[in-house]
DNA sequence: CTGAAAGCGCTTACAG
DNA sequence: CTGAAAGCGCTTACAG
């Protein structure tokens, strides 16, 4: 094998072991891997033979140090909620070794202290941040971006601005998709559990339920919606109070899985089977959802996908800007899931049984 | 400022802009970013001055290229216990961004599923492997990668195994602490749940409880001990067996977070209140530990510190085994620390109260 | 204590 | 369709 010592001693297949193997100059390799058009199909196909037996990969640090395009990306996160946040990570590791982008990585504590901490970012040369919610969410981290002149993506930011680059998904959309299941296992009497007022996500979620319902000629009775604040704790209580009145719903929508466990919790402690006796989803499908007993039915955001996307397009972002272009801001929704675990069933109580 | 406008047209101030600034050649200005002695105190001082003011970053692309240790570390997770993970991911990125480290992903299907994804790994040019739990305890995983003659390090790997490098805490050592703990609250009646037969840490952890208990006199009834997996619902049906007694404990400590959850869902159901009439504390400080309600009492491994010491040790070999050096394995050993939440307090049922 | 030269592995820009 | 030259920003190895 052809293969080079490098001052160090270390031994790597570079782009011209790879050109004398086949015969060509190192030129012809770096076509041939960077998939640009001009090359005989024969020398291409040679080539990738080559790259194949001598098991060759690229050095990215040569790479990005020759095309200049060395991106360091910051992450901005606060509220570390470490489910969400493990998946979010996946994605942007994912996609930003194989670009051999560089990561930085800042936490804060909510949109008040972001500006410090972009601060620092962009003095440790980031060129650009990927911002998780509720920092997405947030116009005050937003402007401050602007103002610093930094290009920016927010994940799973449910306000939509539309000067700014994010992915996010339907909220609205999903949480009618998971009302209008609800509804298709018979499910009549459906109490809801608020999200935290300050989310913009918790009203959209919101808005679904009511345009399911509405849509399904059901009538969201005021007393089976209770305020929640997306802790399991918030959960808990809202479920007992919507629990205790004489007319008890036969399903429970909960905007997050933190506050569905939480009324899990409570259905146990009123001697009520879940999910014989009461269905109860969730939405998130964070660890939370899967560790629970029952476990629970939810809505699921393909985070790792989002992140990943959203490295995308943050480094399509920093090179039109290099190249000095304009960049139209981009607004990606990507697809939820409706993940039906041991949480939710038919309904078997009495009244109204679907037949729809 | 000194400026250069890369040939894409980006800014970047670089080490010749520095060193221009101050009047000094570039290798100096490296000296001093490197830290090494051979520079005049005032030069040093000079250069380090310029640096800042014209806010200099050093490229590590440009760096990795030209040390020739641009290593490529590989991370195998299985099982994506996903609050582990976060924290997991958070230690790595952090410390390998700072060393200009790649990273490479990659997940399997436990110890089985290992060697394929290992294989991958290394085709795709990893120069070492950082090993999350199972995995890290595993002898397969550990042959797999001796054969293959790639470094690795194991993260939070109980079994302790001489001949590999592996970061972990003593899981011995903290369920002493933590049944010491239970004790010195006035427990004396401690029921304990296993965890999964298979996990070497499950031992470790009940040795360490029955050490604390024969080191206060006290015995460990077989009927307080059950057997649980680390799941939710085990922890749920174990808390069942044991509370069902005419005798019951004061406390049960459970092997990890997410049976000490189900195990207050248990006490909750029998109308017992959690920390009232009964303490439950589990391990691992996960996500679920401060999500559900009242919040754990647990034992928390410091993670992200314990994954950034892996990547530090991880390149120290792969630096020596480039140097030609024999690199002793190294076993590091980080503190654990006792976080007490609302599912624990001193025991105000009948029986001998706590006067040591 | 400091510097001039060469090289890391790759790509851009220019020729042919 | 292919290649020779120069350069990306930094460091190593050698001189002084």
């Amino acid at each position: 094998m052809a293969r080079k010592v490098g001052r160090r001693g270390g031994n790597i297949v570079t782009i011209h072991d790879v050109a004398r193997h086949v015969g060509v100059s190192p030129m012809t390799v770096s076509r041939v891997i960077n998939g640009e058009k001009n090359v005989r199909e024969e020398t291409r196909a040679k080539v990738l033979a080559s790259v194949e037996a001598l098991n060759y990969s690229p050095n990215l640090a040569a790479r990005s140090l020759a095309t200049q395009d060395a991106a360091r990306v910051g992450l901005l996160y606060s509220n570390p909620s470490v489910a969400f946040l493990s998946e979010f990570l996946l994605g942007i590791l994912g996609e930003s070794s194989q670009a051999g982008t560089q990561l930085l990585i800042e936490s804060c504590d909510g949109p008040e202290g972001a500006a410090a901490a972009l601060e620092k970012l962009k003095n440790n040369g980031c060129d650009g941040v990927i911002l998780s919610p509720p920092l997405s969410d947030s116009t005050r981290v937003a402007k401050t971006l602007q103002d610093m002149n930094l290009p920016f993506v927010g994940v799973a930011a449910a306000r939509p601005a539309t000067d700014i680059c994010a992915v996010s998904i339907d909220d609205h959309k999903a949480a009618f998709a998971m009302t209008r299941r609800l509804i298709e296992l018979g499910h009549r009497d459906i109490g809801f559990i608020k999200g935290h007022p300050n989310a913009y996500a918790s009203q959209l979620r919101f808005d679904g339920f009511l345009s399911a319902m509405a849509k399904a000629g059901l009538t969201a009775e005021p007393h089976l919606i209770a305020q929640g604040y997306f802790t399991y704790r918030s959960g808990f209580d809202a479920a007992e109070r919507i629990l205790s009145h004489k007319q008890r719903p036969t399903a429970i929508f909960a905007s997050n899985d933190d506050m569905a466990a939480g009324a899990v919790a409570t259905a146990h402690r009123m001697g009520l089977d879940v999910p014989d006796q009461l269905t109860i989803v969730g939405f998130d499908d964070t660890a939370m959802a899967s560790s629970v007993w029952p476990e629970l039915t939810t809505v699921r955001q393909p985070i790792a996908d989002m992140a990943a996307a959203s490295v995308r397009l943050l480094l399509e972002q920093i090179r039109s800007r290099r190249l000095g272009r304009e960049f139209e801001p981009v607004r990606e929704v990507r697809d939820f899931a409706l993940i039906e675990r041991q949480s939710s069933t038919f309904t078997s109580s009495g009244g109204a049984i679907s037949d729809s």
